[in-house]
DNA sequence: TCATTAAGTATGC
DNA sequence: GCATACTTAATGA
């Protein structure tokens, strides 16, 4: 494994406060690994042995109900630490992580994660201030599933997915990962068939521009309105 | 309003 | 050419 370059981890904010020397250690005891697309990274309920760091690529996070149906809980974007089952004090990973992309993620054993909230000033508060971010992330798409109508949860995912991972393309925002109908309804609770159908709809419309696992969204400000105002 | 069924087309390895 | 992604229409809860 060739030396990891300290500028990985200097502007991310679990580590923005270490100093060149602490970077340098907690580097070192790093492993980094590729994913392709589609690969598991855990499971839920498997034993949590490593806490994960992205570096490039995005990671599905997914729970499996009691009738085997699947449930994206959300995305991780590159710089973001996921799998931090040791920061919850549990022994297990509570979601399975999937690269959604090809992705690379640097991973260490989770006995270092006390170690590291010990030793080094920040990790710990900026780790906790990640996962209330995350938490109100899942509470907000929570109380939208109880409140809202397909369409409008369908276009929130949307404009989440745009606005944590899109890229300005020539004519919109475009949802940096592959992602498929099937993706969405498993974000959204509802059918392949109905995310198709408004899609398509939207797409006539002009708000959006997909292709097969691709999806540009072409005029954000219209598809906040249709999710009901807030995003 | 939306899921389900069913039956198709398009796309990419 | 086959699996996967996607589309559309009909039906009914």
């Amino acid at each position: 494994m060739p030396k990891l370059d300290e500028s990985l981890l200097t502007d991310l904010p679990p580590f923005s406060r270490l100093s060149r020397p602490e970077i340098r250690a907690v580097l070192d005891q790093a492993t980094s690994r590729r994913y392709p697309e589609g690969r598991a990274i855990f499971r839920e309920g498997h034993d949590a042995d490593r806490f994960f760091l992205l570096l490039d690529g995005y990671i599905r996070v997914i729970r499996t109900t009691a009738d085997g149906e699947q449930i994206i809980v959300l995305h991780i974007a590159p710089g973001q630490l996921f799998g931090i089952a040791p920061a919850l004090r549990r022994d297990t990973y509570p979601a399975t992580a999937m690269a959604a992309a090809e992705s690379i993620a640097l991973e260490w054993p989770s006995r270092l994660w006390h170690d590291f909230a010990a030793r080094h000033d920040g990790f710990a508060t900026e780790t906790y201030k990640t996962l209330g971010e995350r938490l109100g992330e899942i509470q907000g798409t929570l109380t939208e599933m109880a409140t809202r109508a397909v369409e409008q949860r369908v276009a929130g995912a949307l404009l989440r997915m745009a606005n944590q991972s899109g890229r300005k393309s020539g004519d919109g925002i475009e949802i940096a990962f592959p992602i498929t109908r099937q993706n969405i309804a498993e974000m959204t609770g509802t059918t392949v068939h109905t995310v198709s159908r408004l899609l398509a709809a939207w797409q006539k419309d002009g708000m959006v521009k997909s292709t097969r696992k691709h999806i540009v969204v072409t005029d954000p400000h219209r598809l906040v309105l249709l999710s009901g105002g807030h995003g």
